[in-house]
DNA sequence: TTGAAAGCGGTACCAT
DNA sequence: ATGGTACCGCTTTCAA
């Protein structure tokens, strides 16, 4: 069933139909309300292609992200789903495409066959092609991150430089005098992926400020990965006393590693670090971290969007957030 | 720039570049390596719109599912994971539609606009109005759950009686002779959330059958209602050994509940359940549980609906799957 | 082997 | 206040 049909059932053109539905020009009461009647009665809705097509736009948002692979953090899938449910609030509806690359089928179908009116990007690279190729278009899009050269870009993103800063100079005031760094997997720090990269800086310079001797590893996100990770950081360093990591799916190991170490935490050895909240307090004794948050961080995004859908010209915006660090009961001073 | 252009430039008719792309007539050699060459160097793609209107196909599956209010579970991650790398292996995108009821603008959208080719729909409750909106309307979809009366539909499903009572049984075996149940939240289950009753309803016969004491208790979908919980079961029968959960997002609060209370897993104390294995290998001890293949399962769902838009007049296939249980490190004899 | 043209189902301009 | 119609970009039938 189509316009056409309702036009006829309601004896008046197309147009008016269209007119009546859309409030973009005046109708008498009387015939709107006669419209209104037959399309309640046959539950009418315009197709979304035909409108699409007819007028450039197609109320979709595109949500992309990398192929998770094996399984998705608990972070990423926090954004997918505060970015679905602030879209719904605006009418719109989130398309997902798994593109990690400017190249993927997925990515290239949601730009160049027009799926979407405009797209967020998560899992943002330093040097990310989507991002540049987004931005070459003048396609509009908002990422969920921060590039190298996103100063005059529209983002949302995270601290990480300043929140990993943060954790070190925790450790640091509780006396601890030699920690270590947890990081994502060495192929996503190799790859340029923003929080790996500004996180294990935001470490670095910290603890050499503050004089610490610190080992940094990289580490699979699961827990099996977790618990060698933190065999090794044992094996290398026995004195260490804390950790700081951004690595939530491996969190789980951290602290199964230390438990077969018979280290306990907090009281021989400290955790800390960057993770979604949900993770934070799944943990016993539950985590000191600067909590991610993932929700807000998505909803912002959809706003961003929606602003810069609405006033193709206005200037960038984002909004670049520094969590403060929630205590809870993973830390302790060193040496108690 | 669009298929008119294309055809000018190669000096054909829009109609042969469109049968030379498609392939769906025979075009010479010769223009069609003609045409693209033109396309290859304009980079064009066909725009989805136009193609959905005139062919009626969208190439666009839709994923439903309820709002989280506050937060996804594992689970339902995993599963929309899965679901949209499945769909982009077969060349569809994968619309969300964060839609509990028939009536959510969302799901009207995805249906009456016709946005989507066929649905897939998870969280499924015993009586579900979405999957029986669908059934009524003969529109293509799969069910990530199975109702009531299921037996005649498309689903691929977790046989939660069968599950639960695995692992009543495995406690039994143990010797456990008093053990509880965590549920997930009431809510869920007054709704008539699938695997809650089946699941309940699996603990409760097997239980019955091996003459255990038991108590039920719904629970709330995060750490800090699992750690409640099981400060409740052990005020409402110390003498308790040994649960069973479904609730993966209450696990880790179960956990610190033993662990506050003294009771050390397993020695003290059996924990087992149906999570997916992310979460059971989370917690320390790992937990020894019904893996739920998330994964495999939206896979299968894709699978099932892709099958489905092919044959319109196939006959309804589902797979109802019983994975075992994986032993792992948190149920042990009871009274050791 | 190729072209012309009629849809697909809307929107919006131009008339009346 | 309403109607007629061209157009959005592609697919497919009909003709040549």
């Amino acid at each position: 069933m189509n316009i056409g049909e309702i036009a006829r059932r309601a004896g008046v053109s197309r147009s008016t139909v269209s007119y009546a539905l859309s409030g973009k020009r005046p109708v008498s009461e009387d015939t709107r309300r006669r419209i209104q009647q037959v399309v309640d009665e046959l539950g009418y809705q315009p197709s979304a292609s035909a409108r699409a097509l007819a007028n450039g736009r197609t109320s979709t948002i595109g949500l992309v992200f990398p192929p998770a692979g094996n399984h998705y953090t608990g972070m990423q899938l926090d954004f997918i789903g505060s970015v679905v449910e602030a879209a719904a609030a605006c009418d719109y509806d989130v398309l997902l495409s798994p593109s990690g690359v400017d190249s993927d089928r997925s990515f290239q179908r949601l730009l160049g066959e027009r799926r979407v009116d405009g797209a967020i990007l998560m899992e943002i690279r330093l040097e990310d092609d989507r991002a540049d190729h987004l931005a070459r278009l003048g396609f509009p899009s908002v990422a969920i991150g921060r590039t190298a050269h996103a100063e005059d870009g529209w983002f949302v993103g995270l601290d990480h430089t300043a929140l990993a800063a943060a954790c070190v100079h925790h450790l640091a005031d509780l006396g601890h005098r030699r920690i270590a760094f947890v990081n994502r997997p060495e192929q996503l720090l190799r790859s340029g992926y923003e929080s790996a990269h500004r996180g294990l800086d935001g470490f670095t310079k910290a603890a050499a400020e503050r004089g610490l001797t610190v080992r940094t590893y990289c580490c699979g996100d699961d827990p099996a990965s977790g618990q060698a990770c933190l065999e090794r950081i044992l094996h290398d360093d026995p004195a260490t006393t804390g950790l700081v990591t951004l690595n939530e799916a491996a969190l789980g190991g951290l602290y199964r590693g230390l438990a077969h170490a018979g280290r306990h935490v907090p009281r021989d050895f400290s955790v800390t670090g960057v993770v979604a909240n949900r993770w934070a307090e799944t943990v016993t004794p539950q985590l000191t971290a600067a909590d991610v948050p993932a929700a807000e961080m998505g909803r912002l995004a959809v706003d961003l969007l929606v602003e810069r859908l609405g006033r193709p010209e206005a200037p960038p915006r984002h909004h670049l957030l520094v969590p403060p660090i929630s205590l809870r009961a993973s830390t302790g001073p060193a040496g108690a």
